[in-house]
RNA sequence: GGCGGCAUAGCCAAGUGGUAAGGCAGCGGUCUGCAAAACCGUUAUCUCCGGUUCAAAUCCGGAUGCCGCCUCCA
């Protein structure tokens, strides 16, 4: 049974569909006007797993997730660069994608774009008009707060409480500094679209409610985003949808942790954020993939160096032991005796079970890793040195939970034989290193084993190590990969 | 000022009533000519104080510290 914690109630709760196997659910997505950072990959990544997660559990999932491709800062990049709001969101769009593609996320069901939806805009907010929720003054429209009963019940704030912090723009002409604007007229020069109040733009958080409900209904199942987005945008949202629906909007908030650098939120006004890229040169895409699953997605992360790094070393032992799996004998006696495959069979059962388990229990993708962690250590008990047959059983099953797992985890779903080798040339190249001066090393210190001349052979071993190569000795002969740090 | 969250081993981090997962690092051992890798063993009573309970890291109250939201923000 699946429980999720839920903001609007501030607990777990089972997780029940509204149409029996199907599921809609709703993520904010980013306004593109700059590069990623990695705040940005944590929320994609957490519903990206969320999203298969719900898949793997045979929900059929209608997975939304937007762009916010009109707004002030659009505009105002727009504006410094030169190029329209179109050019602007349009090239951050596709900077987008090349950051997430590297980072394994799976294509949402629909991507709908602000601009694509203004008349949908226009018409939710025509009856947020007529049903006396929303006004009109010079050209703007605004939402009447206090109109609406409930308002700041996913945010748990009080409506009088707020009313001192309210901040008015210059210009604005509010009836009450809690309303929010669902239209903005047009300055001149601004991009602008016709409505019965004159050019205007949307404003940002009518575009989720328009686009939300267009394709999942006026009720839904799943709503997400970082926690920064609970207030204002998502009460927001709940205000406007419900005011204009006169139905419970969504059943499930849930809301990701932010990625802080040394206990601090990591934002762009504190300047203190790295883009996704920066750190994809510098780590495997799947590293920080893992970092983030190792940690639950409602806490808060704080990222640095070593944190990666130690993420990028579980990673590749991960992978290490996937490829034991792979290379194994499909010939010959049996590996495992009967009382040890009995034994192999109740652990994997028992590792299963907590990985499931975890993930059932709000996602705790950090729980369900160390099932996962656990099965690598017994892959390498049983199979490490595996030169016989294990049982067609055994492998079977194995195979079908990691499959099952690395597809929801999103990482160890490589080839893990590709894997490490792919990694193990760029390391290469980038050490300067050729594979055949290497082997050849390993030839000439093997004569020299022979010869018990083991002085000499460690030279060339301890050599090899100074360049950032460990060689290994095994019974199937001596093989080489980068060194860790 | 209002609202909310967090405090678990050297570091990171799960765990919300029955005597503490996992990752990284360390130490001891097995293996090895020696190593490496792998495996085995080992490393915490859960910030502090008080309360509830047969039983609490887990519930309640208080203290201290850190963080977030209340303004654009994943």
């Amino acid at each position: 049974m699946l429980r999720v914690y839920n903001t609007l109630t501030q607990s777990k709760q089972e997780f029940k569909p509204l149409h029996d196997n199907h599921v809609g659910m709703y993520v904010c997505g980013v306004t593109v006007y700059d590069l990623c950072h990695i705040g940005h990959a944590r929320s994609a990544i957490v519903f990206d797993t969320i999203y298969r997660y719900l898949q793997a559990k045979g929900y059929d999932v209608t997975f939304v997730k937007n762009f916010t491709d009109i707004d002030d800062k659009i505009i105002n990049r727009a504006n410094k660069e030169g190029l329209t709001t179109a050019q602007v969101s349009e090239k951050y769009i596709e900077e987008y994608y090349r950051d997430m593609d590297r980072l394994g996320l799976k294509k949402p069901t629909h991507e709908p774009r602000a601009t694509m939806h203004v008349q949908g805009i226009i018409d939710f907010i025509k009856g947020l008009i007529e049903d006396g929720y929303a006004y009109e003054s010079n050209g703007d429209i605004y939402f009447s707060v206090r109109k609406f009963d409930g308002y700041g019940k996913l945010s748990g704030k009080n409506i009088d409480d707020l009313e001192s912090g309210a901040r008015v723009e210059p210009g604005e002409a509010k009836d009450d500094p809690l309303d929010f604007a669902l239209w903005k007229a047009s300055k001149p020069g601004e991009p602008s679209w016709d409505s019965p109040w004159g050019k205007g733009r949307p404003g940002w958080h009518i575009e989720c409610s328009a686009m939300s409900t267009s394709y999942l209904g006026q009720h839904f199942d799943i709503h997400g985003g970082g926690m920064d987005l609970i207030f204002p945008h998502h009460e927001n949202e709940i205000a406007q949808t419900e005011a204009f629906t006169h139905k419970p909007f969504v059943s499930y908030w849930l809301h990701n942790g932010f990625v802080q650098i040394n206990k601090e939120k990591m934002s762009k006004s504190l300047g203190n954020f790295f883009t996704i890229r920066e750190i994809l040169d510098r780590y495997e895409p799947q590293a920080l993939r893992l970092f983030i699953l190792m940690h639950h997605y409602r806490s808060p992360i704080d990222f640095s160096d070593q944190s990666l790094k130690e993420a990028e070393k579980a990673l590749y032992r991960g992978y290490a032991s996937l490829r034991f799996v792979q290379s194994l004998p499909v010939q010959g006696k049996p590996a495992l005796s009967s009382e040890n495959l009995g034994a192999f069979m109740q652990k994997l059962s028992e590792y299963e079970a907590c990985f499931y388990n975890a993930m059932d229990d709000d996602f705790n993708t950090a729980g369900a890793l160390s099932g996962f962690f656990d099965l690598m250590r017994l892959i390498n008990t049983h199979f490490k040195d595996a030169t016989s047959k294990p049982d067609t059983e055994a492998v079977k099953k194995l195979n079908t939970f990691v499959k099952s797992a690395v597809e929801i985890l999103g990482v160890f779903d490589n080839d893990p034989q590709l894997f490490l080798s792919s990694r193990r040339e760029k390391r290469l190249a980038w050490l300067g290193l050729a594979a055949g001066e290497i082997e050849q090393k390993i030839a000439q210190r093997a004569l020299l084993r022979k010869e018990k001349k083991f002085k000499d052979a460690d030279k060339i071993r301890s050599g090899l190590l100074k360049q950032g190569i460990a060689i290994m000795d095994t019974p199937a002969g001596t093989v080489w990969d980068i060194a860790e740090e």
